[in-house]
DNA sequence: GTTTTTCTACGATATTTTTCGTAATTAACG
DNA sequence: CGTTAATTACGAAAAATATCGTAGAAAAAC
């Protein structure tokens, strides 16, 4: 069970998008949103590392890390807690709030509709 | 733009489900599910009420507090943030991860079958 | 081959959040 | 009354996060 910070969620993010990457690579998106020293990314991604969220292989000189948990799972477990804190628990209430908030596409609003019928 | 913390969300889903409350009420409804001194809720719930998160009046010799955000507003926003933070800002498929996870039950279904109606 | 750049490791500082202790005040109780 | 209990204010410590600086090693550039 983990529990990422919000920097480093923003770091598994990267990597679950762009796969395995340096420091460097990552300081580098991180750089494209705000100020972020190298140093800085680097330590949180070791820090992550030694807390197993993490792999990191030597590529040469340098470090490639690699998310250690997977994006579905972790969401999954973040899901659940923030439906906790922000809705007491109702998903459904969360749902149905997050629906009517955003403007959804056909596209999406068939998928929605695609796996309700499967569930009902 | 209100940011809470997890003790201050925490304070203020009791807010809104208990309405206005006093430090005691606010405490020993935390106390049920964990040790917390009373000084603490105090004081959070004072740092709460210098950010206008929290209104309060005198009754008597105590306080009593409220929510001075909307639980609406502030679960839009949270959501919101939350979306963009563990689902790279897709809503769709925070919601459609949602919905898998959770079993739902016919009532729920058709609800949200309704609201996607009228969406669509 | 010397200088410059690029890394990692790691300690130290800064910031944010949470927790608590103490003092002062007021109410309640016997 | 005088004592006990409950309440607020507030400073300070503790804990959790985030940021950065410096040193040392290795590679790259010149």
């Amino acid at each position: 069970m983990i529990k990422p910070t919000e920097a480093e969620l923003e770091i598994l993010q990267l990597l679950w998008q762009r796969g395995p990457s340096s420091v460097r690579e990552i300081n580098d998106e991180l750089n494209k949103s705000r100020d972020v020293g190298y140093t800085t990314t680097l330590k949180i991604m070791q820090l992550m590392h030694g807390k197993n969220i993490l792999n990191r292989t030597e590529q040469g000189r340098y470090h490639v890390y690699e998310a250690a948990v997977s994006q579905e799972n972790t969401q999954k477990q973040l899901l659940e807690k923030f439906v906790d804190s922000a809705f007491g628990g109702s998903t459904m209430s969360m749902v149905m709030q997050a629906l009517g908030n955003h403007k959804a596409s056909k596209e999406e609003l068939e998928e929605i509709k695609k796996l309700l019928e499967g569930m009902g």
